[in-house]
RNA sequence: GUGGUUGUAGCUCAGUUGGUUAGAGCGCCUGAUUGUGGUUCAGGAGGUCGUCGGUUCGAGACCGAUCUUCCACCCCA
């Protein structure tokens, strides 16, 4: 014990406060997820590797945090690889299982194992930590939750336009203004990497593409040559850097720029409906925008793909994301499956609501009421009126000892406990209760049905 | 994984070119006030200067390693 504990990086430790805080943002998102019909689920926190391995691309590969085998795991270690020190060769060998990267590829292995079991559609929900051995930054952790709703077994665009209204539902119970739900088409990105020529290079292509509002048009050029797309191809994007305007005149151009290009054409007439549907209906505090440069990530998305950004005023990357792959449960063996989903970032929305300072007053209340103790007698006293208060659902307590009615007094204001009563023995005589509001000053004698009323 | 950055009291931060017992504000504790918190007043406690090692007569200041924070890249919620 010489030497202070400590978290590994990235990882933390949550106050009463925060959890109360967290917990107002898990439950409005849950609660946003059930009225649009969602199902909660739940999967381990780890897999086995060959489940999660593979399944990111090589980045993702590097990012997953492999659980060492138990017991004498050097003994079945690959000797080859371990006397040339090829870390990667030996991990297979001496890791079988691997913790949670996201909910998403989780959610695919369970819809296969499960698919005899599930009506479909299958809409679910899935609220878990999720873990990735990333290096730490603001808004970037080890361990962080993730909120995801998905659909299973269900091609409609309807679904796109559902997840747009449930990412409005959710931004306007957190009462958070100023978001940008960003959308954009894989098979848009694809069809313009066909026009350029460079369909053999499109995650090289969407990748340098996707950097343009941070790097600039030179750079973004400059990373697409040294990828190997030509100058010829480059130079066919020009009118891609100059797009802007609304999402329908954004549309126009694209329809010239893909125009050759079956897929694409397919991309923009997805857009053109879920946008027709969307400004039908109406969002409320969110603006939906159409953003060819997005391209995150996440290789496995074919149709419809999602960003969504906080408030310019506040500097974070993205607070959720998604899209539609159509054949997720293909890698685990079941075909012809598509899904569509997205996933909130709980931390990041955290940080986000603190910042605009956005949570409500009522998440630091712990108890409405507590009972100063004045000695045994009093306590018990009190205790029957504490438990007539907690069968009417009113959250009271009593103070554990007949401390100074001082340190009692300061421990209720600490608390934003907004009630305090007084029970000694001139209240028992005559049955009554002194009621203090902590927030007002003011107290008053009160029966113990008024006590109830007042506090409910 | 690459490059950089940060770390002094519970919190926010001072600490001059290395030089006696390391400071402030806020918070905390005690009392004024033995049935009244949040205001006021008077006292008080609290620091292995992230950790380990090195240079030096002497290190909070300089050097190295390590951990942590934040930033850029990569990637991403």
């Amino acid at each position: 014990m010489a030497q202070k504990p400590s978290i590994p990086k990235g990882t933390r430790d949550f106050t009463p406060i925060e959890v109360a805080k967290r917990n107002y943002i898990f439950n409005t998102i849950r609660g946003a997820f059930e009225t649009f019909g969602f199902q909660p689920i739940e999967t381990p926190s780890f897999e086995n590797s060959e489940t999660l391995m593979g399944k990111y691309g090589d980045e993702g590969d590097r990012l997953i945090f492999k659980i060492l085998n138990s017991g004498d795991y050097l003994s079945k270690a690959n000797t080859e690889a371990y006397n040339t020190k090829d870390s990667n060769k030996l991990t297979s060998s001496i890791s079988e299982k691997a913790l949670r990267y996201d909910l998403t590829v989780p959610f695919a292995r369970y819809v296969v194992q499960h698919q005899n079991e599930i009506e479909f559609p299958f809409k679910r929900y899935q609220i878990q930590p999720v873990w990735r051995a990333d290096r730490p930054q603001k808004g970037r952790f080890r361990e962080f939750y993730q909120c995801d709703a998905d659909v299973v077994g269900s091609d409609s665009l309807w679904q796109e336009v559902e997840f747009i209204q449930l990412y409005d539902t959710v931004f306007k119970a957190l009462k958070l203004e100023g978001v940008t739900i960003k959308i954009n088409n894989r098979k848009i990105l694809s069809g313009i990497a066909e026009v350029i020529g460079a369909s053999n290079k499109l995650i090289d292509f969407t990748v340098a593409l996707d950097k343009l509002d941070k790097i600039g048009e030179e750079k973004v050029k400059e990373e697409m040559l040294s990828k190997g797309i030509s100058q010829d191809g480059i130079s066919k994007l020009q009118p891609l850097f100059s797009l802007s305007g609304s999402f329908e005149s954004q549309m126009e151009s694209l329809r010239t720029i893909l125009a050759t290009s079956k897929d694409g054409l397919k991309g923009i007439e997805e857009l053109a409906f879920i946008n027709l549907a969307i400004s039908e209906l109406g969002l409320t505090t969110a603006t939906l925008q159409l953003d060819v440069t997005l391209a995150r990530g996440l290789n496995y998305y074919t149709g419809a793909i999602f960003e969504v950004s906080a408030p310019q005023e506040v500097k974070i990357g993205s607070i959720g994301g998604g899209g539609r792959y159509d054949d997720l449960t293909g890698i685990f063996g079941m075909k012809d499956m598509s899904g569509v989903g997205i996933s909130f970032g709980l931390d990041r929305i955290y940080l986000v609501l603190e910042e605009l300072n956005l949570f409500p007053e009522t998440v630091n209340k712990s108890v409405e009421v507590l009972f100063i103790n004045f000695g045994d007698k009093e306590a018990l006293f009190s205790l029957k009126a504490i438990k007539v208060l907690r069968e009417a659902g009113i959250n009271a307590e009593l103070y554990p000892e007949a401390a100074k009615m001082k340190k009692q007094m300061t421990h209720a204001n600490r608390r934003n406990i907004p009630f305090v009563v007084l029970v000694g023995e001139e209240e028992i005589t005559s049955s009554t209760y002194t009621l203090k509001d902590m927030t007002l000053g003011e107290q008053y004698k009160v029966s113990l049905q008024d006590l109830i009323s007042k506090l409910k």
